[in-house]
DNA sequence: TTGTAAGCGTTATCAC
DNA sequence: GTGATAACGCTTACAA
């Protein structure tokens, strides 16, 4: 069923009832009326494909994530969530794309097909060839991240490196001169993954302002590797009485390492983070933890990206968040680790 | 830059550029070189919205998810996780739907405007309208769940009735003798979510066969939930030794709030669930459970779509998986509860 | 081996 | 206020 039976039916021509439709000539009400009619009795609805061809735009989004396979950090899936629902109420469709490694299919074929309006893109690096491929194509396109050129192109991002920093300050001001840093995994950082990378330099940046000892520990994705990690910490250094994490997925295992090594937080054992802010709120006790506010950071970015869409030459947005540190239970004065019975 | 550019600047007709590229056709080695030659050049890739238009088929599929906002589940995460993994791998795209109340505009752009070769539909209520309006727009669709009238739709879905029926009857072996079920959500149950009637099912009837003490007790999906249920749950019943739960988002919050009260599972309380396997390794200790394979329900369910598009004569795929109880850490035999301190 | 042309279901321009 | 008709970019008979 198309818009021809709907007008044959009315006895009236395609055209009218496309403007009976979108309303953008008038039509008389008697004819309107008919039309309608016909309409809710064979239940028609317009052809969106039809239509996206002949407008030239799809009103879907494409929101390239990371490959499905590895399990989504609960930030990530933050920002998937705040996507979609700030899409569905722009009455934007959202086009899911698993981008794995370089040669996805997946990929090629939002970009390339003209399958959507714009993209935004997850979990970029610091090379990203996706930016360039997007860049390239000249579909409007919004990261949440952005690579080392952050002024080439538009992005939602947060300042990991502020925030890391910011703990730091927060725990050697709480008398704490031996720090370790809990960053994502070390496969990430090879990959020129930016949280990773920024994070690390804010670390070494705070820990020489404040000539503490730092460590730095990559760590992978999930609770237990975040076990290994601390217990390796725990071990290799005797004096550690504090962790920066941004590694949300590995925490609850940093929390079980510390129990299991006799460790009470915040007696003992100071841990502050970044993370999302219900993942804080959720641990026991609670993290102290700069909140992420994944939904802003979606929310804003298809903002962004409808803004690029309606116009192409207005200017890249850049929004980089640093939220406060929220003091939660997890932070508390230095207190020397005695010799491990 | 379409097809006809190519066709141009190649010195061929269109449909000469279309057989060179879809191989339908034999194209002579010398004018498929020079075509391609000009792809290459201009970076040509065709337009996935026209050539939707022509075929009827826009490779895409629709998956419907539980509103956004509301967060996720463990198990639900799996299932999207799965599906565009499974989509991915056969070149499918998938559209996202926050599919809230009946009011949809999404629901309603992806089934009515044809964007879609097939859709998947999660979180199915025994009486669903939106498997009502897909039923009479005759896509071909498969639900992550079923209604009270399986056998008119396709579907995959987990026997949650012979799962805590057997939660049941494994504590019962080691002694329980008053348990209690912690079900999804009272608004849940109430909206006619299968899997929470259904476990109510089972429990009714395993705890009459084994002639036990049962209560049941709905519990928000979140930890906090789970924490005061558990608390209300030994408040009034004082000869509680175990629980068989459905809700995994509440489930920490189980564990959290009998660790309050003093007591030490498995030695003093027992718990048995059904839960995404990895979640249930992560909880401290692992929960015993039946684990879900939200991996092959998602795989099948794309399998049986993909099916239902290329044949829609296909009769109805059904799939219901019923997982062995995995042992873990949290069943113990049965010690009665002292009057508590 | 290749070209011509019809048509997928819309919207928009032009004419009346 | 309404109708005919030409696109949008592609695929695929049908011809040659």
């Amino acid at each position: 069923m198309n818009i021809g039976e709907i007008a044959r039916r009315s006895g009236v021509a395609r055209s009218t009832v496309s403007y009976a439709l979108s309303g953008k000539r008038p039509v008389s009400e008697e004819t309107r009326r008919r039309i309608q009619a016909v309409i809710d009795e064979l239940g028609y609805r317009p052809n969106a494909v039809a239509k996206a061809l002949k407008e030239g735009r799809t009103h879907t989004i494409g929101l390239v994530i990371p490959p499905a396979s590895r399990r989504l950090t609960d930030m990530q899936l933050g920002f998937v969530a705040s996507v979609v629902d700030a899409a569905a109420r722009a009455d934007l469709d959202v086009l899911l794309s698993p981008s794995g490694g370089e040669h996805d299919r997946s990929f090629e074929r939002v970009v390339a097909g003209r399958r959507v309006d714009g993209v935004i893109v997850m979990e970029i690096r610091l090379e990203d060839e996706r930016v360039t491929r997007l860049r390239q194509s000249g579909l409007p396109f919004v990261g949440i991240g952005r690579t080392r050129h952050p002024e080439e192109m538009s992005w939602v991002d947060i300042d990991y490196e502020t925030l890391i920093a910011k703990c730091v300050h927060h725990l050697a001001d709480l008398g704490h001169r031996h720090i370790a840093l809990v960053n994502r995994s070390a496969e990430l950082v090879a990959a020129g993954y930016g949280p990773g990378h920024r994070a690390q330099t804010g670390f070494t940046r705070a820990v020489a302002e404040r000539d503490l000892h730092g460590v730095e520990m990559c760590c992978a994705d999930d609770i237990n590797s975040g076990v290994s990690c601390v217990e390796q910490l725990l071990d290799e250094h005797p004096g550690l009485t504090a962790i920066a994490t941004v590694n949300e997925a590995a925490t609850p295992g940093v929390y079980r390492a510390l129990s299991n090594a006799g460790l009470v937080v915040p007696r003992d054992f100071s841990i502050a983070g970044v993370a999302a802010g219900h993942l804080a709120e959720n641990l026991h006790p609670p993290l102290t933890a700069a909140d992420v506010p994944a939904d802003e950071l979606g929310a804003r970015a298809v903002e962004m990206l409808i803004r690029r869409i309606a116009d192409p030459a207005t200017p890249h947005g850049h929004f980089l968040v640093a939220p406060p540190i929220s003091l939660r239970g997890t932070t508390g004065p230095a207190r020397p680790r005695g010799p491990r019975a």
